[in-house]
DNA sequence: GTCTATACGACGATAGAC
DNA sequence: GTCTATCGTCGTATAGAC
């Protein structure tokens, strides 16, 4: 039991390493021989784990970060009745991490997604995954809502690209101030 | 004047081949060796009108870009009066890209300025500069259609975001219809 | 399963002939 | 100004000892 435990171990560590600077650097800038140093593991476990190299590495960052941002997402939305206060309130929850240059850690799929999409289709994939999961659960929550469902399913498309948008704009900027201005425009944008 | 002229010629073959390859694959993925191979060019010349090297050549294409796009705007915002119809039908020229997968030229600037954003401060500057030469053209529309001065302003870069984020999330799913459900939002939020 | 050493190619950049 | 040869570094990936 110690040993799959220890195994395990690695093999997540090194996804979140790998997850954090996929996010800061993108795909290309970062070196597997980054990861392993920063993570303290040896490239022959790399290798073990992920016998696909580094588009499988990937992957499975991706399908980490995807599971993140959507248990975040998830617990506000249980928060906060409202559909539009508990957009606005996830929005304002991504913008604080652009306060300060520091605190900044990244673009959590988009750049991976822009990256790759023309280039790994499984990696594509992952991405497009990712973005479905989060626009389900805006759609999920419009409808409860009372949002139609179409409409509902538009709208957590919109949402997403916009928040995806806003992200790369603050980062941009390094600043957190498009990413506000986006939150402000969710009540109009939901308007019935 | 020959002499200037094929000088002249040369650097344009460059940064023309060079924005087309760094919309495409990104910063980090494309080579010096590429960009010189398709566009004929030695390595030597590169050097000689980039002394700087990729860092230099990349804001020249992301200048390159800022150009072309702002020139596109205002060609469609001169022959359409009103200023949502202007900027629905620029956002459906820009998702006409994404209806053949032969068609797609990548992401203009957002490719760029995501992965350099914390990379390269000057890389970072241009990127930034390009956005805000985009949102003074809304701005500038939005003020012409009756919006306040700081009413435009805000929706200038919400608007820019919007498009950005739905170049990104048509780009994943190699599918136009992101950037055609935010074109039809834009009336939505452009209501008086 | 863990770890090291190494293969091999591509990268950005430079030197120097012409 | 144009072009080629080459440098040093780093990339991913693998082989094989333990």
């Amino acid at each position: 039991m110690n040993d799959k435990n220890a195994k395990r171990e690695t093999r997540d560590k090194i996804i979140k390493t790998a997850s954090r600077l996929f996010q800061l650097q993108g795909y290309h800038a970062t070196g597997l021989n980054q990861i392993l140093t920063e993570s303290e593991t040896p490239k022959g476990s790399l290798y073990y784990h992920f016998p696909n190299g580094k588009e499988q590495l990937a992957i499975e960052a991706v399908n980490n970060m995807k599971d993140f941002v959507q248990a975040k997402t998830e617990k506000i939305f249980k928060e906060i009745a409202e559909p539009d206060k508990a957009i606005q309130f996830s929005i304002t929850e991504v913008a604080k991490e652009f306060n300060k240059v520091e605190d900044i850690t990244g673009f959590p799929v988009g750049l991976l997604a822009a990256e790759t999409a023309l280039m790994s289709e499984p990696l594509r994939k992952a991405c497009q995954q990712a973005f479905e999961t989060w626009e389900d659960t805006y759609t999920k929550k419009l409808i409860q809502g009372g949002f139609p469902e179409e409409t509902a399913k538009e709208l957590g498309m919109v949402i997403n690209s916009m928040i995806e948008g806003g992200i790369l704009r603050s980062l941009t900027n390094k600043d957190s101030t498009p990413l506000l201005l986006i939150a402000k425009q969710i009540p109009i944008l939901l308007k019935k």
